[in-house]
DNA sequence: CGGCTTCTTGATCTCGATCAATCAGCGTGG
DNA sequence: CCACGCTGATTGATCGAGATCAAGAAGCCG
């Protein structure tokens, strides 16, 4: 029977490519991670797949109210909050298998916009019907959990970063974090590109875009790094982590 | 038979005064503010009740592995965090019905150590048992996404300030925060304690503390505030919030 | 009182912002 | 195919907010 299920859903949805989480490439990073076969099954039926967002489109707007969380797909989106007469802050990145939207369950409102950086496409998921389904699925609601706990523990890096760190220490910890997140996706830790301008890498690490260019030049003539453009090769893995602790 | 359970329960704690959940007064605030009398029980029945921290005592330290969190009910404490070889660095400050540790959750161990501000109270809540509560509970299962996602929320509020405020404006916002925080909590929005030194002050948002008293001076000749050791009086709460928000 | 820590105040220095060109890409239309 | 214009990136010169260094002052507790 549940096999039967899964055919017709299957059928359903068979102009869209691998539009199932059994099939998805990131389901040992997403959401639904733990979840037995049958499980994600559930879990698949309350997801809505959105045609893909074209650069700079937004997935939604500041403001706008809360009633999805957004799984990437393929692609990246920016979080940037706008506040008051004060010009915009970039506060996010988001790369394939994160979720988005978590910062808006509590005012049910998204507190930023978020915005594709390139073609991207995302799963939406009803919060509401994840958080029935929720209700039954012990692993399902650990995950959830785990997904806000470790997005408030990265918030705390980055305050780290914001309060503590030279304009060097941020630009190398922002690429070791890249490294690591394409690493962890099964990608290049060392070559990747860029999907978002240098202005939007200053305003997220708090530095001019002149900064960011410059520290980015002295990176590659001390060998660290090879930038060229939104191409980058992490050279010195070892020397650019030296970089980016905090002296003592 | 409710009423049965209440009081046997009502009896076995009544050494420690308002022990429980349904007359604390802080209910309307802290995580069951949603839940009926009778899951408010439920709820009530899974709390640690701990002997109050002296100022300066650890509730946890960074890295212990997490298995609670923590609701304060009285006093405050902040978070820090040690990272590598750098100095330690203020990551939060906690006010009674605040929740502490939900960012242990993913790795299973506290990312920084909380430490008593003053003589403090807390509620501890065995996280398991909540999540095992929260299955038959929407009403306590939303308030914990809830909470979290307004952690979330306020992180980013942190990141733009550190990035993009300057000092008299951190220090405003700094001020206006807990002057809300503590208008929420039924105490006067003007005229309150700090319980904590201005080292911590300025290492929160991300200034010497030389600058932080200074500041505090700028502000006292402006008459915004009055501020003597660590007793402050707002004088002018909207001179305050105009200062706060970045300038055109 | 003395010996702490915490706070304030003053003088100087530095990192990164800001201002100002210039340059490189890149899509668009002639 | 190339000239044009626009946006994004680099590079150089200057400036300023806030850090740092250095004393004092003021609480605070034995």
């Amino acid at each position: 029977m549940t096999v039967n299920t899964a055919n017709v859903l299957g059928k359903r949805r068979s102009l869209l490519h691998e539009a199932r989480c059994q099939n998805c490439s990131l389901s040992s990073l997403c959401l639904p991670l733990a979840l037995e076969l049958e499980d994600m099954e559930q879990f698949d039926a309350i997801i809505r797949r959105r045609s893909p967002l074209k650069k700079g489109e937004p997935l939604f707007r500041q403001g706008s109210t809360f009633d999805s969380v957004f799984a990437v797909r393929s692609g990246s989106l920016k979080q940037v909050t706008t506040e008051g007469s004060g010009e915009d802050q970039v506060t996010n990145f988001y790369l394939p298998s994160e979720l988005v939207g978590l910062d808006g369950i509590d005012e049910e409102s998204y507190p930023g916009s978020v915005i594709a950086l390139e073609t991207t496409t995302v799963c939406e998921i009803p919060f509401d019907r994840l958080d029935t389904l929720s209700e039954h699925l012990p692993e399902l609601r650990t995950q959830l959990y785990r997904s806000m706990s470790k997005e408030l523990r990265d918030d705390r890096k980055m305050m780290r970063l914001l309060s503590r760190k030279t304009a060097d220490q941020r630009l190398a910890s922002f690429f070791l974090n890249l490294s690591e997140r394409f690493r962890r996706r099964g990608y290049s830790p060392y070559s990747f590109r860029l999907s978002m301008s240098r202005a939007d890498i200053g305003n997220y690490l708090g530095l001019a875009v002149e900064t960011v260019s410059r520290i980015l030049g002295r990176f590659q003539q001390q060998k660290l790094v090879d930038v060229s453009g939104r191409e980058v090769n992490i050279l010195d893995l070892e020397a650019l982590a030296a970089q980016a602790q905090d002296p003592l």
